[in-house]
RNA sequence: GGCGGAGUAGCUCAGGUGGUUAGAGCAGCGGAAUCAUAAUCCGCGUGUCGGGGGUUCAAGUCCCUCCUCCGCUACCA
């Protein structure tokens, strides 16, 4: 038995997120967990919201609550939503929590006292009107090189030119509209990334296993131009968490917040902790999952993330970590995913284009979208959800082809032999195929599922579920019966404990459709299989089961087509 | 501009270190079966592997070049 810690990127506050976020991180992160679960692995799985900055403040602003309030209800929000998509998270956090802001100030003072903090006064623009600093993103005005009028402060759109906010004629608030700008000077702290450059290569060069991806936009970030820069990791906020070195104040820092992307990583360790208080253990059932000098050298620790993480998951938290000169565990393994695109364009929303998660769920029960999402997933490029593709896919692979099978084989049991497994008969080489044939795809299963392959692993489970649709073909109990009541009874009772399989191997990807299968079975017994032919005697003769409603309905092409209406955006 | 990813059957995608007639699912066509949510199962695929050039006995797979799409580019997170 292997421990794993699985981290998903903490999902930002400002919104309800849409499909892309889902399988971008959360819902892989979640299949993969229940996957390893399953094998019987120790699995901690770790998600949080993600609070701080200054969108999270304009979101509050713009819905008219305190940003605290607007943050809880959020949270509350995102956290029933992902138990509505069944993500099996060990804790779901927030960044803004005690934890967090005791162990974020924990790792400052360690830098700090390290050398890895630099104290750096530069000019930033504030506007009165909004009575905030603006990020260079939140400051338009019209571009020096092209003319156009709504150039952001760090880049034209028009002619992709990198910009200063003060390079800008006529700059504005992208807020407020405001021109009553000013620049001034403030003093910010700055991780000294670049002290630590080739202690990070040599930890990415030590990752073989991982995929491209990954490396080449670390290697990219290390060597690029004058190679890795520093970074500020202090902001003039109002709401995040507090400067301080430890417990102590830190003088002329006093007012500021910690950067959003300082404090976010650390919640990964931070949730961690609010787990242990949350299930009334102490401070060693965190440690032995994030320290190495307590436990944590034989974890394997698995994060998930949407290919713009990568940086601040390759670099700058790993700075945090190596440059706090503390054993803390380092990832060893990055599962990256592109964009998931909504009918050809983006997710908006702003132009309320594409399927955000709670209007899912309204729409369809939650495997309905996990199975589309997960055996789509965006791993080797970016993909694109399109309803004729989803209703194909849910049609096809959860009603036909799985839903089915336990429907006819349900039905045809109940009314040849009732509601309980038949006795009679012996199985022989039909049976012995199919144990063959699924023995040899779960393998398959497995490796990709090990290797976090998701498409290719929902590709083999697919497979796994029409076998038992071509068995019952070449098998015909309905034949049998009328000559061999005996023989049609092993057939039956071979199908049945298809069924259970099916709910124990379907789980990470259809976790409700698993639990109803298994239930409908009669069973709780939902343990991994090592060995096909046993699995397929699980059943016995003379047990009861029931026969369940559809486990999946279909999407007719009405309803898809005015989904389609109500989702195509402005 | 720089860096990275992608371009393979109508659609969505597989195709370690180059090697039998380029594969799968969906859609389509034909057939079988009738237990089942008219659900299933069997059979049928010549597609300039983005264009061009090169290396090689042999390239989707390596090299060069061009085209198209996408992402990142460090103060959005």
């Amino acid at each position: 038995m292997a421990r794993i810690l699985i981290t998903s990127a903490l999902p930002y506050i400002n919104g309800i997120k849409h499909l892309g976020n889902l399988i971008g991180s959360q819902l892989p992160s979640d299949a993969y967990a229940r996957y390893m679960r399953a094998r019987g692995h120790e699995v901690l799985l770790i998600c949080a919201t993600d609070e701080h900055g200054t969108p999270a403040e304009l979101a509050a602003a713009k819905a008219g609550q305190p940003v605290e309030a607007f943050c809880a209800e959020m949270w509350q929000t995102q956290k029933t939503i992902a138990d509505g998509f069944r993500l099996s998270f060990d804790h779901f956090g927030r960044s803004s929590s005690a934890r967090n802001h005791a162990l974020t100030q924990h790792f400052a003072g360690k830098l700090a006292a390290a050398g890895l903090i630099a104290e750096v006064i530069e000019k930033q623009v504030y506007s009165h009107a909004d009575g905030r600093y603006l990020p260079d993103r939140y400051i338009e005005g019209t571009c020096p090189n092209c003319g156009y009028d709504k150039a952001r402060g760090d880049q034209c759109e028009n002619c992709t030119k990198q910009l200063d906010p003060v390079d800008l004629i006529n700059p504005r608030s992208a807020i407020s509209g405001s021109t009553d700008l000013e620049v001034r000077e403030t003093k910010h702290l700055y991780l000294r990334q670049s002290a630590l450059r080739d202690q990070l290569r040599a930890w990415i060069d030590s990752k073989s296993d991982w995929p491209v991806l990954t490396t080449s936009i670390a290697k990219k970030w290390l060597d690029d131009g004058d190679g890795l820069q520093d970074r500020g990791i202090t902001r003039d906020l109002d709401w995040g968490v507090p400067v301080k070195r430890g417990d102590d104040d830190w003088p002329g820092m006093e007012g500021k917040v910690f950067y959003v992307w300082f404090d976010a990583p650390i919640e990964y360790i931070a949730a961690t902790a609010e787990w242990a208080d949350a299930t009334d253990q102490d401070d060693t059932a965190w440690q032995r999952w994030w320290r190495e000098d307590k436990g944590a050298s034989d974890v394997r620790y698995v994060q998930f993330m949407a290919k713009d993480n990568i940086p601040f998951h390759t670099l700058s938290f790993p700075v945090t970590l190596l440059g706090s000169g503390e054993p803390w565990k380092m990832v060893d393994y990055i599962k990256g995913f592109n964009w998931l695109n909504y009918e050809g364009g983006k997710f908006s929303t702003s132009q309320g284009r594409g399927i955000f998660m709670d209007e899912a769920l309204d729409i369809l029960p939650p495997d309905y979208w996990r199975w589309y999402l997960l055996s789509n997933a965006p791993e080797s490029d970016d993909s694109n959800f399109t309803w004729d593709a989803f209703q194909a896919s849910i049609n096809k692979d959860l009603s036909d082809v799985l839903g089915n099978f336990v429907s006819r084989v349900t039905k045809f049991c109940r009314s040849k032999f009732g509601e309980v497994v038949p006795q009679g008969g012996a199985y022989g080489a039909a049976e012995q195929a199919v144990i063959d044939e699924i023995a040899q795809r779960l393998a398959r299963y497995q490796s990709h599922m090990d290797a976090i392959e998701l498409r290719k692993s929902a590709a083999e489970l697919r497979a796994i579920w029409v076998a038992g649709n071509e068995y019952l073909q070449r098998a015909e109990p309905w034949a049998a019966y009328k000559t061999d009541p005996d023989r049609a009874a092993a057939i039956v009772r071979f199908a049945l404990n298809l069924i259970r399989l099916y709910g124990v191997l379907s789980a990470p990807f259809i976790p409700d459709a698993s639990d109803a299968m298994l239930s409908a079975m009669g069973t709780k017994d939902a343990r991994w299989p090592d060995d096909i032919a046993q699995a397929t005697q699980a059943l016995s003769p003379g047990e009861a089961f029931t026969v369940p409603d559809n486990l999946f309905s279909k999407l007719d092409s009405d309803r898809k087509e005015a989904l389609e209406a109500r989702f195509a955006g402005t």
